[in-house]
DNA sequence: TTTGCGCGTAAAGATCTTGTGACCCGGCGC
DNA sequence: GCGCCGGGTCACAAGATCTTTACGCGCAAA
């Protein structure tokens, strides 16, 4: 059947752009067995957690400000009042993985901590994959229901990359890149470094570049007439020859550059690509109409 | 008995897996120990479940066809081929508690199965009620977001959407929306970014989107329509071609904007989609009845 | 300076996406 | 039973986008 065109590219999904800070886990535990934190802090640190252990129990609201995705706690620790702790936080906190990891327990009681909102019950003693396991199937469900939220908007120059919209700006007219351009510059403004084009090619088609093959080329050369549409005075896609391409927005002095060369300044290839800028629009950026009508024309002639 | 039940869990009217029978749990269990089956059915029952025994493994369509909450797998009785049933399964049905009931197993297969994907791992011989609050939390920690459920009413443009209605109202007529067209058109305007299909298809339906698969498209479609039968001088879904879909209220200048296109200002997409509108009833805006009237003959011509 | 290769550029053809209407199917009320 | 309704699929057509190809120019090494 012609929907089966499975072979289509899983390219564009398979970008997410934001995955840095969103899939790393923050969690709390809340226990005082000193060997069992040990372990399970190597083993949490070896993953790249952001970890803190706990000693007494917070209230709802410190745990709120701490931005958790997890807690660990053991019931023990609380003893009598821990019921009623745990079932606050769960309520509190419905957006928080809650796992209690205790020692030997009876039935009720586990039934009694599931119902109370606990997402997993653990017993002691365990071991520590199996524990952050668990915790990840809980962050993991969680995760999957609440919606995605994408990075914040970028400035480079010029232009501001705006991931929520798949688009990029320059005075808040849209450059009207198409999908793939647009991953290809959220691409190269990710990175400081010059990338080959076998890895452009692979982090966006999701499989290796076949010899010989331009796309890559060709993709930057419309990135670049668009971007020099809407900022004719920047540039931002740097050719490294015989390598690749590097993004750096750089502003082209055209007077002040060629009075600097033959001054005998280097100001010519400034390694530094300064930070990204804050505001995006310089007082001589030119009028929208200017940028739209530029663009325009250089979309159709 | 549950075996009568067997070839179709009864009818269910709401479509919607989300939202109506909502704290009714519909759960298959595969698994071929009689005695606990039996015992789990009673219980399950008991509590007002649809449950649904299984003794082979279900292809993931036929597991979408039966909406389900939850499923309860025992490892054993598929034998090594369980853990790519196990992936599979979980990779298809993002939205799908799944939890493994299965005989004493070692750490690293407790590991293995929480990684490919299931929500909870409890060990037989295992108490039928401590299972039940199992499923239940991994359930409960599922619809948990599902919905924000936002009882108040929102405008944009001139449309205004009534969560606890289930429906949407121009000058206080209804759209006449289904539920599906409903929930897509809410999911869209809880969001000020451009969702992928892929992401509108899984919250909406539940699970992973097929490859190919038109439906949200279609339905977009249909909701253009109706949106714009109700309140024609707006534009309110706009596609992003390779990407998905965005929601923003845009009034459609029909005059001004031929001017503009001949005056040569760009019709290049202002960035600016302005958060909803707080007096969503312009004055010029059509009478009940002309509104009324429109919907009418497009919904009929 | 010359040579070979990498790169910029452009355009045409191939391919993919989307809008759209028609159609099919199952459930439900009459 | 029968028709209606909502949900979902299919096929087609129009665009939009991507890939391929061809042609020169510029860069680097000899």
């Amino acid at each position: 059947m012609s929907t089966e065109r499975s072979d289509t590219l899983p390219g564009y999904s398979a970008t997410a752009p934001s995955q840095r800070a969103q899939n790393r886990l923050r969690l709390a535990v809340l226990d005082r067995d000193p060997g069992f934190m040990q372990v399970l802090s190597k083993r949490l640190e070896a993953l790249g957690c952001e970890y803190r252990p706990l000693s007494a129990p917070l209230s709802a609201d410190a745990l709120v400000t701490m931005r958790l995705n997890a807690l660990v706690l053991d019931l023990a620790v609380l003893g009598p009042t821990g019921w009623g702790y745990l079932e606050q936080i769960c309520a509190r906190l419905p957006g928080l993985a809650v796992v209690v990891c205790t020692g030997p327990s009876s039935v009720a009681q586990r039934v009694r901590g599931l119902r109370l909102g606990a997402d997993a019950w653990i017993t002691k003693p365990c071991h520590a994959e199996e524990l952050i396991c668990v915790i990840e199937a809980a962050v993991r469900r969680h995760r999957r229901a609440e919606m995605p939220i994408l990075d914040a908007a970028q400035s480079f120059g010029e232009i501001t990359i705006r991931p929520d919209l798949y688009q990029a700006y320059v005075n808040e007219v849209s450059l009207e890149l198409t999908a793939r351009e647009f991953e290809i510059l959220n691409l190269l403004t990710g990175s400081d470094r010059v990338l080959r084009r076998e890895e452009i090619y692979e982090r966006i088609w999701g499989y290796a570049m076949a010899h010989g093959d331009r796309s890559v080329d060709v993709f930057v050369r419309k990135l670049r007439q668009k971007l020099r549409a809407g900022s004719p005075q920047w540039n931002y896609i740097h050719t490294h020859f015989g390598v690749g391409y590097r993004f750096a927005p750089e502003r082209e002095n055209s007077v002040e550059e060629e009075l600097d060369l033959i001054t005998g300044g280097t100001a010519a290839t400034p390694l530094e690509s300064p930070t990204p800028m804050a505001s995006p629009a310089p007082p001589e950026s030119p009028a929208q109409l200017d940028a739209a009508a530029r663009l325009d024309s250089a979309l159709a002639g």
